[in-house]
DNA sequence: GACACCCTACGACGTTTGTAGTAGAGTGAC
DNA sequence: GTCACTCTACTACAAACGTCGTAGGGTGTC
C-alpha cells in the first residue's frame, strides 16, 4: 500500500493524462486537449477534476498570470504501477506471472515487442542465475 | 468494447470471486467464504451484491429449496480480459507490450514463471515467423 | 466607464458503490 | 400454534464520482 495516494476515477485519470502528455497546463489548455481527443466536457468540469486531483495530491498548481498552471506531481509510472498492482491483487492474488501470460496470449504483440521481451527475459534469467 | 457488461465495484468483484472459486452457492455459502477470507459483511450486504451482480448480468440465480443458488454466468477469464484491456487503454493506450514490460520489471517473477514465459515466447515467435 | 471575456470559488445534483436494517413469509420443533 | 430461524424484498443512507451552473472578480478595448 506504499503506492496508493487515494483513488482516482476514470475521468480524473483522463485529465491527469493530459498533464503527463503535454506538461504543465492551465484549465483551458487541458480542456482544449480533451476536446481534441474527442472528450467533451465543460470548462468548470475540468476545473473540478483538477481541484480534486490537487486535493488528492496528484497535481500541484501555482498562480501565474493570467491563470493557474497545473502540473502533475505524481508520475505516470507511479500511478501505473499502483493500478497494475491493484489489478493483480484483485484478480490474480498478486501472481504477476499469470497476468503476464494472459496479456501475452490475449493481446497481439508485435515482433518488435516480442524481441524486447526476449531481451528483458534474458536479463532477468541471468539475474536469477547469479545470487539475488 | 465487445467485452464489457457493466462496471463492477471492488466489493462486487470479491463476491463474484467466491462464486468462481467455490462454484454455485447460496447467499450464506458466499458469506461464510467471505468470512473465512477475513471479509466481514452482513448477510444482507452479500445479498445486495448478488442481486446487483445478477442485474448486471454477471450471475444467474435459481430458486431451489431452501434458498436461491447463485452461479457465475461470466467467466473469470472474461472479466479479467476486460479489466486488463481497460487498464491497457486507460494507461497505455492499448500497448500491451509496454504493460508486459512494466510488469516483468516491477514485479518479481519466480524462476518457474520465467521458464513458462520463455516457453510461451518461443511459441509466439514461431507463430510470427510462419505467416500470421 | 460599460461591454465582452476569461478566470476562480462554491455549490449542486444525479448516479454508482459500499454497507446494512427492517419487515414479512416459510418451516421445523416442541 | 407459537418460538426460533432462515430467507428474500425493499428501503435507506453516506461517500465517491461525473458533470455543470452561477456568481463575482479581473482586464482589455472602444
Amino acid at each position: 500500500m506504499t503506492d496508493r495516494i487515494g483513488e482516482l476515477g476514470a475521468s480524473e485519470l483522463e485529465v491527469l493524462k493530459v498533464l503527463w502528455d503535454v506538461g504543465p497546463s492551465t484549465v483551458r489548455d487541458v480542456l482544449t486537449h480533451l476536446h481534441e481527443r474527442g472528450r467533451r466536457l465543460a470548462y468548470t468540469t475540468v476545473l473540478t477534476f483538477l481541484s480534486r486531483l490537487e486535493q488528492k495530491g496528484y497535481v500541484t498548481s501555482n498562480k501565474s498570470e493570467p491563470a493557474y498552471v497545473y502540473k502533475a506531481k505524481v508520475s505516470r509510472e507511479r500511478v501505473t504501477r499502483s493500478r497494475v498492482r491493484s489489478l493483480l491483487h484483485e484478480l490474480y492474488d498478486g501472481a504477476a506471472g499469470a497476468l503476464v501470460l494472459q496479456l501475452m496470449q490475449s493481446e497481439r504483440l508485435s515482433p518488435e515487442e516480442l524481441l524486447e521481451l526476449q531481451a528483458l527475459l534474458n536479463r532477468l534469467e541471468d539475474d536469477t542465475e547469479q545470487g539475488q
